[in-house]
DNA sequence: AATTGAAATTGATTCAGATCAAATAGCCGC
DNA sequence: GCGGCTATTTGATCTGAATCAATTTCAATT
């Protein structure tokens, strides 16, 4: 059986052996022992995507780890306004530890599969374990990091900045995992439509498509069938960021 | 001697049961044997209105909690943008466990008295308590609920959403203080300079000044002596946020 | 009370990004 | 390959907030 099958078709749940994220989700600091508790604990769910993982208000029976896939917390304006705050990868962790109720909206934005642990037994677990807390303390701390460089970017960068911010982070982000690191040119595929670029960025989809045609006339990026970006020079991106 | 002179002339630590934001700082639900720990560790630090706590790359020697008066944490872009993350108030603590280098710039707006751990001593023996992690965990979050709720605001507010968002959640703070909640009208003084409260929202001196002026023209809000504000009718404010 | 300097307001104008409105490009099922 | 989508790009115009430019207010000092 494929990776892939087992993971996103039956939902049924592997071993966490086999878990492709085990080194950097919540449990990645966790003893066989606790990690034993953790395996007859969780239960696995696939979301199609678009569709809600959680809304504003909703309870929330489940907190867990995102395994594949891709989502974004979001907060709407009733008159239809609204701003992603964060985009859940593999590995991230969704629900607020000691919350009954989202505070947010929680949307697959591809098909996601959840390791899930129910809330209150999970929270359980999390006063009694050495390591759950730390790993959990760190990457809260890592999120407050990341929205906290958001903000600059949301009230103080121009369209253009913020543009070359993101396709710089997620260029960044590739090249991390690129087999061949020297290398000046890289490649991602945006994982995002128009609308989320626009929601995650405080700015309209008309915006957005001018901004990357703007960068892409000039050279800076270069766009191949709308969602692969090839970045032939980083430095010379990051230099439209506005940052250090 | 009065508290003010203990707290804020001679910034000689005074014992930790005589501390103001006891019940709220990071040692809320510390038990005596670790009190007496931190009291032993405790320095306490005076810093003049403007001066700078910490700035981006400078090694953070120490971590804290402000115990009186009130600072920002912004980033600056070069050219002088500014956008200022979080507004630190009595209790709140300052430093990022885990990092050697602070990334952010935090000054002091008004005279601030610290009370100060050595940032190593303070690691140890955090990871030794079993209640300084939790209460930390908790602060942590809910940081990252204040910016994520800052983030729907630089990115989807307009200007005059903005001034009531940040005006209607002063207000709010101020009745929770106050003795007579029962009371529509409240009123609190404004700790931020036009400055301060332009790169907090994301905006100009010159629009935070208009919007202001606005707002009093409309009965939402009356202005007294530049930093008093009078809110008749916090309800009517809040219509004014774009929120639920 | 007069002086001074910073903080805040107000006015005139500009401009970046939003809005309104087509046109074009991909993509899926048939 | 052909409709019928939806996503995206591009164009024209409008507008909210920025910028540029004076005042005015206030607080501190003399």
């Amino acid at each position: 059986m494929s990776l892939a099958s087992k993971f996103t078709i039956n939902a049924v749940a592997p071993d966490c052996g086999e878990c492709p994220i085990r080194a950097t989700a919540i449990c990645a600091h966790c003893q066989p022992d606790e990690l034993a508790v953790l395996d007859a604990m969780k239960s696995y769910r696939t979301y199609k995507k678009d569709e809600m993982i959680t809304c504003t208000g909703a309870e929330m029976a489940y907190v867990g780890t995102l395994v594949t896939g891709l989502a974004s917390i979001s907060q709407g304006l009733e008159d239809g306004r609204r701003q992603i705050m964060g985009i859940l990868m593999p590995s991230d962790f969704v629900g607020r530890l000691g919350r009954k109720h989202s505070k947010y909206d929680i949307q697959a934005s591809a098909e996601v599969v959840m390791c899930r642990f129910e809330r209150s037994a999970f929270e359980r677990l999390f006063k009694a374990s050495p390591t759950l807390a730390p790993r959990f303390l760190e990457m809260t701390m890592d999120e407050l990091d990341a929205a906290r460089e958001w903000m600059l970017l949301l009230g103080r960068k121009t369209a253009r900045e913020k543009i070359a911010t993101l396709f710089c982070m997620l260029g960044t982000k590739s090249k991390s995992l690129s087999m061949n690191p020297r290398s000046t040119a890289l490649a991602f595929e945006l994982p995002l439509t128009r609308e989320m670029l626009a929601d995650y960025l405080g700015l309209t989809i008309e915006t957005v498509s001018r901004q990357i045609s703007a960068l892409k006339n000039d050279g800076v990026i270069i766009v191949q069938a709308q969602r692969h970006i090839i970045i032939p020079d980083l430095a010379r991106l990051h230099r439209e960021t506005g940052s250090e």
